[in-house]
DNA sequence: GATGAATGAGGGTTCATTCAT
DNA sequence: AATGAATGAACCCTCATTCAT
């Protein structure tokens, strides 16, 4: 049942933002009683934490996976790291998109334990940078921190206009942005 | 009295978001009546679309200046591009995230109009990659409308972390962006 | 320009009720501002107060032309009686929908009033009915008072349905009633 | 719940009118909170329509009855369906009254809808006209509809005047009515 | 486990009215 | 004589939450 809460709510967040969706219109979407969120669910807030908490730390165990994969060099790192977030679009786009619209509706303590893995997650990918610099895939000139920042503005992004069904798939779409990444735009 | 209305709200916007201010809030934060609010503005929801419609317009025009300006090499628009964005936080930090976190509570009709406004600007940074493409500037393998969808959310993504008043100041972190687009990170 | 406030303020009042009808959309229909009304009406209800007394004032007096007639049978006093309110809907339907619409939203002292201008009015008529009976026009054995309830039902209630423009005239109209009260339905 | 909410709510209507009787107004007077309100009602504008639609929908249900019984005289119907409308203030005067003075403040739909069952009820007292001139009982040369319409006229008006406790009772005032109409007013 | 009636605080909005100019 | 900015009370309605069953 909390599951079948969790999902509809998603769907309707996505739909309508956390705001203006109402503890109504979830139970409404998947046929219980008001009585019976409150049942499974201390309050709002605790869902929209919940949502965002099953998100990030599926997003982080499989970061994880790559993190550890000594086999991969540190620009392939970056490409599974990049198909990690973008290939989530087709599965889990809503949470996606939840997630990274609704942050704010959080409270105090749950925003920041929230970002408190989101930062995990970015530190994770600047020590993939930082081991590419000393081992020289990548150059040393750059601050690794803004590299990083703006890889990962770059990919997340995609979740407001890509659409995974479009004419561009989603191992291209990371080519790309790796491929631009790393060697540069110049002709 | 409409400007010192629009002030205090994109302030509480920023700060507790558009569905969490209040019009008692915004016209305490400015010591005016309710009444006031609504001789000047006949909704929230007009209020929060003359925000946007100011920002977006203005950033449009900025974009005109370099754009005409046939001194300056694509790599050099680009970043002045990067650097009108960037620079703006510091100005109008408030509004700019106000405008990228809230469109999702315009109406669909402001809605439309914001996302047009928004095309517009995204096309005319495609243009400068494919005038980059065309004189040589730029490689001509990756696709100019991914490319510029990446290049845009790495800037855009900077009103979540970026603190102009930090230790990187606004030149740098176009610099880095830009180095790292044109150049590439490999080593 | 107090008659232009009463004359656009009828017109809405008419349309859309009288509480339906803000000071904003009288003011708007005439094109003058809000501080123009209330330098001629101290409020809102002043302004219904004096729509009611100049209505009624003008029927009453209307009235006094034919009682003090002589020449006429009762029969024919009744008859001048129906056409005096029944021809008024086309010059003055407007006035007369709300006066007998809106006698509820005055407050309660100029209610009085206006009910004791009305009671003055059908007592009049139910004079009309007396004489009537003295001089055997009218027979003896219905009671006066209902009797004049009822006529002045019949012929008030016209402001609902009739129609000046449609297929019976006022005076066909006039003319059935009064046949049916005098001479009555039977065959 | 839904009985005692709009039981209340009628009071009001009948007192103060629609719409100077507030949402709190009602539910003060019953002893509920506003939120039950709104549990039971999606608007104010549904609670008018019920109470409506409640009211005039027993009338036309009382009016078939006596339209069927061929045991009745035309003039017998007549005087049935006086005593109806009549003896109807008794008990639900206040419906009546609301009814009758709030039709305007449905919305369009509501209206339109009302309206139907009311022309309904008055093509029903056509009928016994024309029935009555058919076979005789009533004269042939007044139109039916302009007859049915002051017919109507001087029943609904007791509404607003008439007391059920006061001198005349019910039965005594529609024979008034009822003779005056057949029989006609002449000495 | 599940229901749904009941709550009450708060939100956006309207509007008659005032008053300095 | 006329304006229009400003007020503040009141209104309709929404909604997260509680609780007896």
């Amino acid at each position: 049942m909390q599951d079948r809460i969790i999902e509809g709510s998603v769907d309707l967040f996505d739909k309508k933002g956390f705001s203006k969706t109402s503890i109504q219109d979830i139970v409404d979407s998947i046929g219980v009683s008001k009585g019976t969120f409150y049942y499974y669910f201390n309050s709002k807030q605790e869902l929209l934490r919940d949502i965002h908490l099953n998100y990030i730390q599926n997003l982080l165990d499989n970061q994880m996976i790559y993190m550890n994969d000594s086999t991969l060099s540190n620009r392939e790192k970056l490409q599974k790291m990049g198909y990690l977030i973008i290939s989530g679009i087709r599965k889990s786009g809503k949470s996606a998109r939840v997630f990274n619209r609704e942050v704010r509706h959080l409270e105090e303590e749950h925003i920041k334990q929230v970002h408190a893995i989101r930062r995990e997650f970015r530190m994770n990918v600047q020590r993939i940078i930082e081991a590419g610099i000393k081992n020289g895939e990548f150059r040393s000139d750059l601050r690794s921190d803004i590299v990083t920042f703006g890889i990962l503005g770059m990919v997340n992004r995609t979740y407001s206009w890509y659409d995974p069904d479009g004419e561009v798939k989603e191992e291209e779409l990371v080519d790309i942005f790796i491929e631009m990444l790393v060697n540069g735009l110049k002709g």
